[in-house]
DNA sequence: CTTTAAGCGAGACGGTACGTCCGGTCTTCGT
DNA sequence: ACGAAGACCGGACGTACCGTCTCGCTTAAAG
C-alpha cells in the first residue's frame, strides 16, 4: 500500500500517471457495476494498465479502494478544513450531520463507500491503515468542535469524546449501512436533539432559571 | 429464499435434510474460512448436496446467509424472549449491551455476521428481508423495553423509539464494522449513560427536586 | 489424455461436440500461428469452449495435439490401408518416402507435425502414447511390406526391419526437423537407393551371373 | 546474433564476462529446469545480468541457445580434430556413432540438444546458422572420412556423400528425438552395418574372388 | 584528462497466457 | 419428480514472462 509515498526514496520507479489511472479506475468502477462486479481485471483494464502494475503496489482490491478515497480526500490544498464553529452547538451539528447524509445519499459516493467499509470489516489490517488515514482525521475535526463547546459549557465535562462522537455519527453510518431506514435530513436532526438532551426526561423548565 | 415456507404447498417435495445441511454448512463454512473464501460449491460440498439444490431454492449466497441465521434464531422455541426488565432502565440495557457485545466478540458469530451485513449493504432487497424477519423483531423488544421505561417515566415523553433505538446499538454497530475500537463492557457502558443523559451538561443538584 | 476412450464408463459424460472441436481449433491455430504462439486460451476460444473442458481432459497441449492427430488419423473407416506392394520394392518405396516429402512439404501439415515433434522430444509420456498409437501402427505397415520383400528374397535374411525402417525414413525425417537440406522427390529416391545397396561398392557385373 | 563477432568494431564495447555469463547460465538452466521452462529472466537472473543486455545481442532465446553451443564447440584450440581413420570404415564408422549416441544418453546434453533442435526446427534462420556454423564443420568433418574411404575404393563410386552422412546419423537422430527406441551402442553397430552393406542380400561367397 | 555516450544491472511497465477456482446453467442417473 | 453429481461456458484470480522502457552507475572513447 502506498502507506510511505512522501519520501519515495530514490530508487523507486514507480509511474505516478499509472498510479493515479488506477485509483480513478477503481473508484468509477465500483460506482459504475458495484462491489460484487468489481475486478481487478477491470480496474487494469480501464486504467490500461497490466495487472500486475496494480499486484505489484497494492495487496488486495480492499488496498486499491482504501487509496482511491485517499487521493480524493487530499484532493484540497490546505486537507483539513475544521467544521463548522458558530457558537450555536446544535445548529453546527444539524448541518454537518445534514451534510454527511447527503454525502451517503450521493449515488457517487454511496456504492464506493459500502465497497470501502466491506473491505475493512473483513480485514483488520486495512481498517487500521483507514482508522488512521481517513477516519482518523475527520474524528479529530468533530472531536475539535465538540472541545470548542465543551469549554463554551454547552457539553458535559467529563464527556468522552469518542463516545459522543460515536453517538452522534454510528447511528447515521448504522441505519445507512443496514439499510434499516431512509437518511432524511430529520433524522439527522433527531440524532443531534436527542443526543444532545438524551433519552431521559429533562425538566424543560428549569432551564430558564437564572 | 424460504420466505414462505411455512404454508409448504403439498406440491412443495423440498428435501428438508437437504434445507438444514446447507443452511448449516454456510454457517459453519464462513465461520472458519471467512467471507471473501465463502463460496456456493463449497457449501454444496460441505452439505453433501449439488449445487442446483442451492440454486433451486436460494436465489443468492446472500439469502443462503440469511436463512441460516434465521434457522439459528428460530431456535428457541417461545422465539421472542423479552428483554429485562428489573425497572433499572439504565442497568437492564447495560445488561443487554454487554451481551451484544459479547455475541459480536464471539468467534463463532463475528465472521458470520459480518458477512450478513456485507450481504445487506449490498442487496437491498435482502436488507428488506432482514429488516422484516430478523432485525424488526428484535428491535421490537428493545422498543418493548423502552416504552415500559416510557410510561414509567424515565424517558422523555415525546421521544422517537426507533430512534432510541439507533442511539443505543448504533453506536456499537459501527464501532464493530468498522473496528474503529474495542468493543468492552466499558464502552457499553458508556453508550448506556452518554444516551441516557445526552451531551449536555446537565444540572445534578435539580434531579433531587420534588 | 483420451486413451481408453471406448469404453466410455457409463458415468463419464462426456461432450463429444467440444471434444471434437477443441481437436480441429488445436489443429487449424498450430497451422495458423505457429507452435511458438498456440496458446490453451486459443484453442478454447476458437473451439468456443470454457479452458477448464481443455484442462479437464487433457494433461498438456502436447497432448492435445497429439489427440488431434489420433483424430486426424482415424478418418478412414478400414483405418489401415496396407503400403503399395507391386513386386518391384525398390519403386513402391520411393511411391512411399516421395508421398511422405509431399505430406512433410505441405504447409498443412508442416507446422502441426513439427509441433508434434517438439512436444514428443520434451515428454517421454507423450513419446509413449506416440510410439503405441500413431508411429506403431505406420511402422507395421512399414514392416509388412518388407517382410513380403524378404520373402521374395529382395532383402537380406538377418535384417532387423525396425533398424531398415529407421534407416529409410529416418534420413528424411531429420532433413526435415532440423531443415539441413531440402525435401525432394530425388533426395527420396537417393535414400531408397543407397539404403537398398549400401553405401559399399557393388560388383555390378556379378548380378547377371546365374 | 554474434556471427561476426571477430572483428569486433572498434565501436563495439561489449562486455565480454557477461556474454559468457549469460551462455553458460542458459546452457546450464535448459538443463536443469528443461527446455519448457527456460526463460529469458531466468538467464538473466542466474547470469547476474540485466534482461536488456540479452535482448541487445541477442534476437531470441533460440538464439542465446544456439550461441552457448557454439561456445562449447569452440573450446579446443585447433577447432576441429578430424575423425579417426585406421583404415577400417566400419570399425571406425561404429566408434564415431558410438560416440554420439554416449553424448546423446548423456543428461549434461540431452536436454540442451533437444531444446536447441526444438528452436532450429521452429526458426529457419536459426537453422540457417546452425547448418553454417555447427552442422555445416562437423557434417565436413564426417564426409572426409567417407573421401578417404571412397579414395580406397570402400565407398561406392557414385556416391552423394550428404546422402551417406544422413544414412548414417540420421536414424539415430530421428531415434532420438521421437524417442522411438533405445540408443543403444549395438544400435549404432547395426545402422553401420546396414547402411554399408544395404538392405538387398550380398552374396557374401563371392567377396573372397580375386 | 575531461567530457560524453555506450553498455550495463536493475526493474517498472503494458501485455499475454498460464493453470485454478468459482458462478450459474444444464444434463444424466439413481432413488 | 427430486436430488447428487458433475460437465459445461465463461470470467476472474494471482503468477510468470514477454519485450520495451527508463533510471543511475560505470567505463572506455573522443575531444
Amino acid at each position: 500500500m502506498t502507506t510511505q509515498r512522501k519520501p519515495l526514496s530514490t530508487t523507486t520507479r514507480r509511474n505516478e500517471v499509472s498510479r493515479r489511472a488506477i485509483l480513478t479506475a477503481a473508484f468509477e468502477l465500483v460506482q459504475e457495476v458495484g462491489y460484487a462486479r468489481l475486478s481487478i481485471e477491470g480496474i487494469a483494464a480501464r486504467a490500461g494498465v497490466g495487472k500486475q502494475t496494480i499486484y505489484r503496489w497494492w495487496p488486495s482490491k480492499g488496498a486499491v479502494l482504501f487509496d482511491a478515497f485517499l487521493m480524493l480526500s487530499e484532493r484540497p490544498d490546505g486537507e483539513g478544513s475544521a467544521l463548522p464553529d458558530t457558537g450555536d452547538l446544535e445548529a453546527d451539528l444539524k448541518t454537518v450531520l445534514r451534510a454527511t447524509i447527503e454525502e451517503l445519499n450521493d449515488p457517487r459516493y454511496d456504492e464506493p463507500m459500502r465497497a470501502l467499509n466491506t473491505e475493512i470489516t473483513h480485514d483488520p489490517a486495512l481498517a487500521a491503515l483507514y482508522a488512521e488515514r481517513l477516519d482518523g482525521p475527520m474524528r479529530e475535526l468533530k472531536k475539535q468542535r465538540l472541545r470548542s463547546a465543551q469549554r463554551a459549557g454547552q457539553l458535559a465535562g467529563g464527556l468522552n469524546l469518542d463516545v459522543a462522537v460515536d453517538m452522534l455519527w454510528g447511528p447515521l453510518l448504522n441505519r445507512w449501512l443496514q439499510r434499516s431506514g431512509a437518511l432524511t435530513p430529520d433524522y439527522a436532526d433527531s440524532i443531534v436533539e436527542t443526543a444532545l438532551n438524551g433519552l431521559r426526561p429533562r425538566r424543560e423548565g428549569l432551564r430558564s432559571l437564572p
